[in-house]
RNA sequence: GGUCCCGUAGCUCAACCGGAUAGAGCACCUGCCUUCUAAGCAGGGGGUUGCAGGUUCGAGUCCUGCCGGGAUCGCCA
């Protein structure tokens, strides 16, 4: 519940008002008129571009058609000034009562507030992670799954049915690969000398336990088979047991999924991906047909071929995409389709892919194929994480798979913890690139923005400490304060403080509507920053401090505002999935 | 060569479906510790938003073309 709404309500019943007069045209449209807090406070506290937009319609000069505007909106009780500025906005000075009254919101509302209803209990399917089980989570997983997390922790918030997915990629070449490599450790469990790790196999010593598990089960049976015959045993063993590890390390960072969806299930039995070729075909864009040679690096395998090919150039595509490989299994490409079908028919209009920098290519095929499939019903939205880089105090880490030294997320998450990481992650557009400093991100200084923002939150448990200490009958429950005079702060450092508290709700909500959890994180920090500011300015300004050992009634005016910005902070953390701090140390 | 992403202060980055004088942090300069946590606060300097056009009341944001960086382009997923 945005607590401007209904000063929105009262611009469009203004306008309404115009067009009832003949001012404006009954047919104007309304849609691009907005509300909302100027950059610069010295522009009042609300302001509309309402005369601008429809000066148009209206054939008037934005000035003269805000003159009309007005009057109208000078009515409501919270409204000190309206003022026409710049090219004709329209610009609202509130009361000063009218900020205590957002702080009492605040406390009366807890958790629920700036929770909002715009999602309507749709339902979305967020899909994140879905890296391949075949080993760890490497810390490159990292930021996809901080991302996705907090992405549909902030749909929730916003009022979505949320489904959190996992996609697993258990049908494709590379798990028989993983297969293999678990049956070397199996004969090495056995007590074989298996030597060094060939080349194609992964190497990683995580498979000795699936090998010994693997011993302890079957005995030497395997031996015996032929590799047709352990393959899908040993395959599912391994599988298991990696998503079992990967489901550990997401648990590292509080991560946990609702659905773990087999691309294997789809072709087991019923293949539903020849179900969803079909279906393409039907509309006629799938064909046989050539490729033309990938340009731009040599490629010595490369075989002119007929197969199967997704007309995707109809849809901006610069290539048809194939759908069945030269062994006759489906591409990734095919079987994603078919998933991504799955999910529509599963009931999801709604679906967020998160994906790594180097699918970006695929986008523009899938929500085209999904497109087709579904006759424009579902709605895809593809979020793109760029790389992350590694630092160590100013000096890039080095990765090499083949020489172990690449880093897992859990020797990440277990040198700086799992707040620190998640909220680095989210401090950054998703499409940017992020460097991830491990020395930066442990430092405790306003130069690091988790510690910056913690240290908020901390404090203002500090100043209940204090205040409680002071007051032996102070009662700290938001319930109880929200009935103290809260009139009574009305330093500017205070009211700039509850200006920022009001934001939070409008700012949950643009952040939803354009799937930005970063968003989330860039408010925390400036809320901190204000909460610092007002808590500093005591020092200079007894009267400004919290705790006033001779005014109860001031002290709980004071706290009851420190317990909101507490509130919206756990709020906010709460969204970005960073548990908040009662103590620093 | 095609497609996608990025280009904003010396550095790292923001900027709410196009809004007013483009904002933070770091670094630099000036103040503030017998004080509710100085791990902090207040203030100052610093900009042709890569370049050139276009759309309109209004462009960092949308469109076109260039320049620069990254990703990607059937038999990995």
């Amino acid at each position: 519940m945005d607590v401007f709404s209904g000063f929105h309500g009262h611009v469009l019943a203004a306008v309404q008002q115009l067009k009832h007069d003949g001012v404006v045209p009954k047919d104007a449209s309304v849609q691009g008129i907005s509300l909302g807090a100027p950059k610069d406070a010295g522009h009042g506290d609300l302001a509309t571009n309402a005369a601008m937009v429809l000066a148009k319609p209206a054939k008037l000069p934005p000035r003269a058609l805000a003159e009309r505007i007005v009057p109208l909106l000078s009515s409501d009780p919270f409204v000190e000034t309206v003022e026409i500025a710049g090219p004709g906005f329209i610009n609202l000075t509130l009361k000063q009562s009218f900020w205590p009254s957002v702080c009492r919101m605040v406390l009366e509302q807890g958790d629920a507030f700036g929770r909002s209803a715009i999602g309507k209990g749709d339902a979305i399917n967020v899909e994140y992670v879905s890296a391949n089980p075949t080993g760890p989570m490497h810390v490159g997983h990292c930021r996809g799954a901080v991302f996705g997390d907090a992405l549909a922790n902030l749909l929730a918030f916003a009022g979505h049915e949320v489904t959190r997915e996992y996609y697993v990629n258990d049908a494709g070449a590379q798990v028989d690969v993983l297969a293999r490599s678990a049956f070397l450790r199996y004969r090495e469990a056995l007590g074989e000398d298996i030597g060094e790790i060939p080349e194609g196999l992964y190497p990683g010593d995580y498979l000795k336990p699936v090998g010994q598990n693997l011993a302890s089960n079957h005995g030497r049976d395997l031996l015996e088979m032929t590799e047709a015959e352990w393959l899908p045993l040993v395959r599912s063993a391994a599988l298991k047991a990696m998503l079992g590890m990967i489901e550990n390390d997401l648990a590292q960072l509080d991560i946990r999924h609702d659905v773990f969806f087999s691309e294997r299930s789809m072709i087991d039995g019923e293949d539903e991906v020849a179900e969803t070729i079909a279906d393409l075909k039907s509309k006629g864009l799938v064909y046989e047909g050539r490729l033309p040679p990938p340009k731009g690096k040599l490629d010595e395998d490369w075989e002119d071929r007929v197969q199967l090919l997704f007309r995707s150039t109809e849809f901006g595509d610069d290539q048809d995409r194939p759908l069945v490989k030269a062994d006759g299994t489906y591409t990734y490409f095919a079987a994603d389709i078919a998933y991504h079908y799955d999910k529509f028919r599963r009931g999801f209009r709604s679906m967020i892919d998160v994906w790594g920098a180097d699918h970006s290519g695929h986008i523009k095929r899938m929500s085209a194929a999904l497109q087709a499939l579904t006759d424009g019903l579902a709605q895809l939205d593809v979020k793109i994480c760029q790389l992350v880089r590694l630092f160590r105090a100013g000096e890039p880490v080095k990765m090499s798979k083949r020489a172990g030294t690449f880093v897992t997320l859990r020797d990440v998450v277990d040198e700086v913890g799992a707040g620190p990481v998640r909220f680095m992650m989210l401090y950054r557009k998703n499409d940017a690139p992020l460097d991830f400093d491990f020395a930066k991100v442990t430092e405790q200084s306003r130069d690091n923005p988790v510690f910056y923002v913690q240290y908020a939150h901390a404090r203002a448990s500090s100043v209940q400490r204090n205040a409680a200490e002071a007051f032996r009958h102070l009662v700290l429950d938001r319930e109880h304060l929200a009935t103290a005079d809260l009139d009574r702060l009305e330093d500017e450092s205070e009211l700039a403080l509850m200006r920022r508290l009001a934001q939070f709700p409008r700012l949950v909500e643009a952040a939803a509507e354009a799937h930005e959890p970063h968003r989330i994180a860039f408010y925390l920090y400036d809320l901190a920053g204000d909460f610092h500011g007002l808590w500093n300015r005591g020092k200079d300004l007894p009267q400004l401090r919290f705790i006033h050992q001779n005014d109860l009634e001031l002290t709980r005016a004071r706290v009851a505002l420190v317990v909101a910005t507490q509130q919206v902070l756990a709020s906010g953390l709460g969204i970005l999935g960073v548990r908040a701090v009662h103590e620093l140390h």
